[in-house]
RNA sequence: GGCUGGAUGGCAGAGUGGUUAUGCAGCGGACUGCAACUCCGUGUACGCCGGUUCGAUUCCGACUCCAGCCUCCA
């Protein structure tokens, strides 16, 4: 199995450290705010990673990690009028809610930063009593990045040209203008625990070295995140956590791909982000899904109406293809298999591993045709399959008629006319019949005629 | 300025040193009372300029353009 590894820069064959074991962290959320689908993208991305991993048969320990203490957060807590624990349970409820719905199978932890202050201030004792961080004046603690000779390794950085280019406000109290904060003294009435240094709270970046440090090992397979963390979050990570243990962090670095809008980022900066949320009010979960998987994890992505609609209508094909067919598990070509197989060792290649599922749905349509025999173990290897990508996980007829629920015609109402069409067919009274199928059509409501009857789907 | 990626047919999006990606849309045919679904057929796509090669969209170099990171962001 080949994985990129953002580290060295290209696909490398993947050897677990420790045989049929994948220990795996990937950097949450910061809970002050919903999630946008940049966010979806991570989860479903990793999800997918996952459920393919175990599907090779290996034991896989996934953690992601969640931030409920930050600036950030403090301020939204702040402008609600609300509390800290009250702002982040009620975000992170809703981060669950989300991916519930769109399929995303939880972390084996999730760990909280608020639950680890003691890991994380023990390793910061660890980096100050080795001379990697120092207190200064204010109470914060620093980590010193200069003492760390392979600081820039992640992103292929040079300590001196960086500092050329930094613009960023610089803290009177650092040595050097590089050091970034590891521990962040309290102001009077803000949130904060003891420590060594004073009442305070801990720095982002070393929140994920301590708590993957805790529930993974000092050395562990992948750690993956969004494409806006490599640095300098994984980059700091890196920086504490080698210098702290003295050992290598990770092996493999994953990072996907950013989501945009009119070819720019989605982000929270630009404010040009769609929550989660927002967007299933109008699709169907599964369809986002599918248009997340439709490209490769690393490929950058962009968001438009448009690119919704198009998915669902892919994914209908699928579900066309299922309905009315009962799955049973039977012999097929292994090739399908193998096929799909061979895509998705390939770093993951979901865009391939569908192409393949679409060849065989057109198998599965010919044989419900030509050799209906075929068909249920067709169906079968289509569903098992696409249960590894988390896909085709509902019945064709309830993906088909989502939507239908609004209308002001009940589903036996529909049924009635339909057969009240029948009638008229049989009678050749074909006008009659094709008033009512216009009368649904109007309402979104598509008649599909086979010899086994009549069924609908549900255009928006 | 430094560091990463990327540029594929109408759109989306994989991939490959010489042979069909796939999906959506379109067109022709079949099925159908007519449609829808489905099936069959259908598109001289690989940013630009050089180089390597018998042959490059695929390898190498220059160029143009796009995006990301260098500051909180998945």
């Amino acid at each position: 199995m080949q994985i990129y590894n953002t580290l060295t820069r290209r696909k490398e064959t993947f050897r677990p450290i420790e045989p049929g074991k994948v220990r795996m962290y990937v950097c949450g959320i910061t809970v002050y705010d919903y999630c946008h689908i940049g966010h979806a993208r991570v989860m479903v991305a990793f999800d997918v990673i996952t459920r393919y991993l175990r599907e090779r048969g290996y034991d896989v320990i996934y953690v992601r990690n969640i931030t409920d203490i930050d600036d950030k957060i403090l301020k939204r807590a702040d402008e609600n009028g609300e509390t800290i624990v009250s702002l982040t349970e009620r975000m992170i409820d809703a981060m669950h809610e989300d991916e519930d719905r769109l399929g995303v199978l939880r972390p084996d932890y999730e760990p909280r930063a608020t639950a680890h202050i003691d890991d994380i201030i023990a390793m910061i004792e660890r980096l100050i009593d080795k001379g990697y961080a120092y207190r200064a004046d204010n109470g914060d603690v620093y980590y010193r990045v200069r003492k760390f000779a392979d600081y820039g390794k992640l992103n292929n950085r040079n300590l001196d040209e960086m500092r050329a280019g930094a613009r960023v406000e610089v803290d009177a109290y650092k040595e050097d203008p590089l050091d970034f904060v590891l521990w962040k003294a309290a102001k009077p009435d803000e949130a904060s625990w003891p420590s060594p240094w004073g009442n305070g709270r801990p720095g982002w970046h070393i929140e994920c070295s301590a708590m993957s440090t805790c529930c993974l090992g000092e050395t562990f397979d992948i750690h993956g995140g969004g494409p806006d963390l490599t640095f300098p979050h994984h980059e700091n990570e890196i920086a504490q956590s080698e210098a702290a243990t003295g050992k290598r962090y990770v092996n493999t670095w994953m990072h996907a791909g950013a989501v945009r809008v009119d070819q720019q980022k989605m982000s929270k900066s630009l404010g040009n982000f769609f929550t989660i949320r927002e967007v299933l009010e109008v699709h169907d979960p599964e369809v986002v899904r599918y248009l997340l998987l439709a490209s490769h994890y690393r490929s950058p992505i962009n968001y438009a109406p448009d690119a919704l609609d198009e998915a669902r209508r892919s994914l209908e094909r699928f579900y066309n293809a299922l309905e009315g067919v009962e799955p049973v598990q039977g012999d097929v070509d292994a090739r399908y298999q193998a096929r799909f197989g061979e895509a998705m060792d390939d770093d993951f290649n979901t865009a391939e591993a569908l192409a393949v599922l679409f060849d065989l749905v057109r198998d599965l349509n010919r044989a419900r045709k030509e050799a209906p025999e075929q068909a249920p173990a067709l169906a079968f290897e289509l569903k098992r399959l696409g249960d590894v990508l988390g896909l085709f996980g509902q019945g064709p007829s309830t993906f088909l008629k989502a939507g239908a629920a609004n209308l002001p015609v009940s589903e036996s109402e529909i049924e009635a006319r339909i057969a009240a069409r029948a009638e008229a067919k049989a009678q050749r009274d074909f006008a009659e019949a094709d008033r009512i199928r216009d009368e649904l059509a109007a309402m979104g409501i598509v008649l599909k005629d086979s010899r086994e009857g009549t069924t609908w789907v549900f255009e928006k």
